[in-house]
DNA sequence: TGTACATCAGTGAACGCGCGTTCACTGATGTAC
DNA sequence: TGTACATCAGTGAACGCGCGTTCACTGATGTAC
């Protein structure tokens, strides 16, 4: 019973890593297998089919990222009781915690899915939007509690806003992986901190 | 001659078309000169192996998408003399082109290949890398102009700043795939106009 | 202008390897009585 | 407490299909004399 859960584990531990790097089609079975040190039958008996493999990594890579969320901007709120702060502190926190890792980002499991569309089944699609989807409303709560305390100084829509966390993060990876410089991510947010105090502090500097 | 380079040309057109939707691995040559109507020999005519296509896609797509660059900031710089306006139009223009697209920016090829790394030899990784490098200085020239007529509102690295047009444009193509949400990537550009604004226009309001 | 040869732009058939998947089986652990 | 059976968590071998690649070939076009 745990022993299962363990194998299991260990199978999606390494196959993340493995499609992290080279895409999801580029990973075989026996690949996994091999790292994960089970026989190919061992994997069928976890996962139906390889897409199966896939749902489940998404999944997975969604619930600790957004536990990660939670954390963080948990803990920026506890540093600032100002709404705006505590955005601007939950985004430095995040660039710290991306810089500190050791060969940048590791990738997004939702970024690879996205470019390699027609591989997945519909649920997989499905669950990969509502991911993205999740995160506009959790980004789009703070910035309504933002917008709520200081007027803009450019009006722009608060969904867009929202959207464009997730998306200077993704741009951020894909940047850093095309030209090898780890730190480039976290540049990328903290120039998104920066337009967010230009946005929201108020006039004069 | 010309039927050679006609046929080339209609190998990468199908090819290009396909593995933006699908990835290149999910791409098969099969299907490649299924559409391109010659025969699998036809294609090893022109290209050594599948990896001299991946580099003779990369190599077309960075050629055009730089003509569109410069055709795209030359027509802004056109309809202003002063540096800021000139990046705020060419982006509100960028955008425009973007949104005018029928299903969204078709996605890009180089966000294709960081993705899957492994697949490529190191020639191909390193024209991918040269093409984000060549954004980055493009940009950082136009902000260069910027900064050199107006003080910046908050202090950040001009190589971060240009780093995050590519960047903004990759990652809202992630996610406008993501959730198919095809004005995504305009969205974000426009937010990222915004911000260029707010950096450098001199205070006041 | 005609003939000889070379190059161009492919064709057609075959190959072999790796991949995802299946299936009959098995030893270890759990449960009923 | 021991035995019978069921389920769990896999194993091992095989399969067949699609893939990238090769190779001997060919008809059409270009060039030399």
């Amino acid at each position: 019973m745990a022993r299962a859960r363990e194998t299991r584990k260990k199978i999606l531990d390494v196959a993340e890593e493995a499609v992290l790097v080279k895409g999801f089609d580029a990973t075989s079975i026996d690949e996994i297998v091999a790292s994960a040190e089970i026989t190919k039958s061992g994997f069928f008996y976890h996962f139906r089919d390889k897409n199966a493999l896939a749902r489940a990594l998404i999944e997975r890579h969604i619930e600790v990222e957004n536990q990660l969320f939670d954390d963080l901007f948990a803990r920026a709120r506890d540093l600032s009781d100002d709404p705006l702060q505590s955005v601007l502190i939950g985004l430095k926190l995040l660039a710290e915690l991306i810089e500190n890792m050791p060969d940048g980002h590791p990738g997004c499991i939702v970024a690879t899915a996205a470019y390699q569309d027609r591989l997945f089944d519909s649920d997989v699609r499905e669950v990969n939007r509502r991911a993205v989807l999740g995160w506009r409303r959790r980004f789009r709560t703070m910035f309504d509690a933002v917008a709520g305390c200081y007027p803009m100084n450019d009006p722009v829509d608060l969904d867009h806003l929202s959207d464009m966390v997730s998306s200077v993060i993704e741009g951020g990876i894909i940047m850093s992986r095309a030209v090898g410089e780890p730190q480039i991510t976290a540049q990328q947010i903290m120039l998104l901190r920066s337009y967010i105090k230009l946005l929201f502090s108020p006039a004069v500097q």
